[in-house]
DNA sequence: GCTCGTGCGG
DNA sequence: CCGCACGAGC
């Protein structure tokens, strides 16, 4: 079985490219990231015609998740539901957040990207990671053991997962307290699956398309899969696809797979 | 010899499209409407590279003509020159004009589109055409009885030339005062080269992108070839290739060909 | 660079 | 419906 991330930067913008990919890696599950479309305008019919559900999240312009799955999937979507207040409500305006129930609890993420360290994006970034981490250990508590976390976090976990981490203290996606927030929410328990299966540098899933960011592989790796131990105990593989970023009009992710 | 004219609805968007056409087509010389680009951006190097030389008058976003052509060609752009005065100078601030010099003199035009009916934008149409009435009557006495003249008329000359011409006694493209004042341009001396070789109907050269015009072949014939009589006589033929119309990312406009 | 929305022009 | 410009977000 094999369940992906992608961050695809528009859904209807790639949906060709996205169709394609799913068909040539025989993906089960996609969860997709910067999907920028409304429910209503989700392009749903494409992906249903090669054998997809779709399952979405979206609004304007913006954001927007969805999973697309082979298998039916019971989706619930945004924080509110599993933590509630003002505050929750308040961050679901954003669309950025899904989760889907079957075997194993799957959640797909779209991490506000914080603009500049500092900036009051960055400060709802981290609010954001906070609500995130609530959010989890609810699951945990709710649903046990058997969870994934997928998506676009906005974040380089350590230095080897930039191209050049020289000076990147103080960057958006690569400062200690965007790090350390995601540390508190994999430190509630969670494995990235990636780590599992290659130690060294120089992998990436995300290249500016300024300055032909890709072709000089300027990447970053900030798009992640997190597994719980039991989870990680059954992945076989986890792996980045960069074929996608090198065909015409690429989003500037690349997605990553993980078989179990 | 073969002689074209083709509105692109911008040379950028339309580049592969026109230069496969060029080859496919054996064309000598291209007239070009609604280039849409600078003279400083346009794709020069493209035509160039398939051996063409290009001639360009052109502004930002709207208009704008173009001559592509195999041999060397001396040209002059817009009214002023060979009418003058503060008029023909207004009229220049809109790209709508060139010509060439050779064997033959190659007038190549984009008529405004008039926008409705007794609207300021249809005045100036009006206008516009009084100018190039003057303009032609100039050239003629200036250079003699090789002219042919082509281009986006932005008028359907008589009902046949219209997929459905009930009511549309007042549409633009088709009004009296239109075809009057495009009537008092060929009644200088021009024959239009399309009706020597196509006496019947249902031959269109333009069809609206909204509300697949196309696909239910709802077409208007409004761009031309009018040639003198000295030129009629060397014509073999003139008609319209709909193929480029058919093809993905298509202009709204095919091209109409005239062989010599 | 490459998305998007908005607004204009056709 | 499809071009363009502009501004915003990343």
């Amino acid at each position: 079985m094999k369940i992906a991330t992608w961050n695809v930067n528009s859904i209807r913008t790639r949906k060709p490219q996205v169709k394609e990919w799913l068909m040539v890696q025989d993906i089960d599950i996609l969860c997709v990231q910067e999907t920028k479309v409304t429910d209503e305008e989700f392009p749903k019919d494409d992906f249903e015609q090669i054998g997809y559900n779709c399952y979405f999240y979206g609004q304007k312009s913006y954001n927007g998740v969805a999973i697309l799955s082979r298998n039916n999937l019971e989706c619930f979507y945004g924080f509110s539901g599993i933590i509630n207040g003002e505050k929750s409500s308040k961050m679901d305006e954003q669309k950025r957040l899904m989760a889907a129930r079957g075997d194993i609890i799957l959640v797909n993420v779209y991490v506000p990207n914080g603009n500049s360290v500092d900036s009051e994006k960055y400060h709802y970034k981290l609010e954001w990671l906070a609500s995130l981490r609530e959010y989890l250990k609810v699951l945990k508590e709710k649903y046990g053991e058997n969870i994934i976390i997928c998506g676009d976090f906005n974040i380089a976990p350590e230095d080897i997962d930039i191209y050049n981490p020289q000076g990147k203290e103080n960057h958006i996606m690569a400062s200690p307290k965007e790090r350390n927030a995601l540390k508190e929410i994999v430190d509630l328990g969670f494995i990235d699956a990636f780590r599992k299966f290659r130690k060294e540098g120089n992998y990436f899933t995300w290249w500016d398309y300024r300055q032909n960011g890709f072709a000089r592989n300027r990447g970053w790796r900030i798009d992640h899969i997190y597994v719980t131990p039991v989870v990680a105990e059954k992945i076989l593989d986890c792996y980045i696809d960069i074929n996608p970023r090198k065909v015409e009009r690429p989003s500037d992710h690349a997605p990553v797979i993980c078989e179990l």
